[in-house]
DNA sequence: TGTTTTATACTGACTAGTCAGTTCAGAATT
DNA sequence: AATTCTGAACTGACTAGTCAGTATAAAACA
């Protein structure tokens, strides 16, 4: 499984990804070329077509990796916490996420609320399983009276995923020079106070 | 002046606009033909290059216009009023202009963040002149002590921005079914929690 | 008033170029 | 020996932009 040759070829569908991850996300998906994508990631243009089946799916497992890992990241940040907490922890976790990788959040905030894109669906069912963490926490908040119980948990969860998301991207493309700490200070803080019964 | 011949170029700029602004809006900048646009709008496509230099100068005549209407209402609604009466102001206009003009705004969420376009100079220009005018309120707010003095108003100021984008597109591509009011109730009370001092 | 001229607006076939995807013999790596 | 990658050539579909020609509203003229 984790033989050399394997790991050689985990390495290059890595190495195609970081350079997909970043040239999509300034220039959008469209504008992206495969013969771009091969030549940031050093390798020839056919070794993208023997690693992925098309420029499409290329994408597609992208979107599944990058949102993977951040749902992972979203369920070890909650995992055992109380309500309130998780949902502090949420939000750090969604800005750790954003600071690491900064090119896949710049990305996703473009193509999320596109519709008619072959890929559309695809990233629709993953947006959901990462909101479905947030929304487990936001409705165990409500059951348990850390909430207000008429908060529609459905609507607050996407709208915590998305404010998150611009944000900090907005800092991230407008005023890079600041330290992202404070955004997430101050999300914390407008959080806490909205979570407030 | 509004003779046949400006009043008939004139309704074919407008056209153009509405089929570019529809079809972007669904597939973003790269994806989106001039043909399709041409089609979408019922002119030849000659008639796309007699009306404007490019596709590029195109999408931006559409940005300036669209923006500029935002812009517009942002000062027609902050009139007179005291910061924080200005501010929810603010947020009723940004909603009322986004129920509007919604595809509009979903293209400006999803190319607001871009780098690296050639039109992404002129969107930084006008997105600045549309946040000024709320830097403009906050500002006042702070100085009036309405708002907290350690605010950031810079900071505060894109974020309501981009909060209020997020939260109504999201609200449109994913939940259509729900009346925006709601959104805009809900954003209104967040925004009045956070202004408390 | 009716007729000719002109400027403006529009048309759509055409060009020159781009890009996703294919092919494959051979090289490198494990 | 098997797998992974190379690299360059090729195809065909698609696309931004062009341009010679057409249509027509209004101005100029008779």
């Amino acid at each position: 499984m984790t033989d050399g040759r394997t790991r050689r070829r985990e390495d290059t569908r890595q190495r195609l990804f970081v350079a997909a991850v970043d040239l999509i996300a300034e220039q959008g998906f469209s504008a992206t070329t495969v013969d771009d994508i091969a030549a940031r990631a050093g390798v020839a243009k056919g070794t993208v077509y023997y690693n992925f089946e098309s420029k499409t799916v290329l994408f597609e497992e992208l979107l599944r990796h990058g949102i993977g890992l951040l749902t992972a990241d979203f369920r070890a940040a909650v995992d055992g916490l109380p309500p309130l907490e998780a949902l502090g922890a949420l939000v750090r976790a969604q800005l750790e996420y954003i600071r690491r990788y900064r090119a896949f959040a710049q990305l996703l905030l473009s193509e999320m609320w596109r519709t008619n894109r072959e890929w559309q669906q695809t990233l629709r069912l993953l947006r959901g399983e990462a909101i479905a963490v947030i929304a487990d926490t936001v409705q165990a908040g409500v059951d348990s009276g850390d909430l207000p119980a008429d908060l529609d948990v459905r609507t607050a969860s996407s709208a915590l995923f998305g404010v998150g998301l611009v944000v900090a991207v907005d800092w991230l493309v407008f005023s890079p020079e600041r330290p992202i700490d404070e955004v997430q200070e101050s999300l914390l803080g407008i959080v806490r106070r909205v979570a407030r019964t």
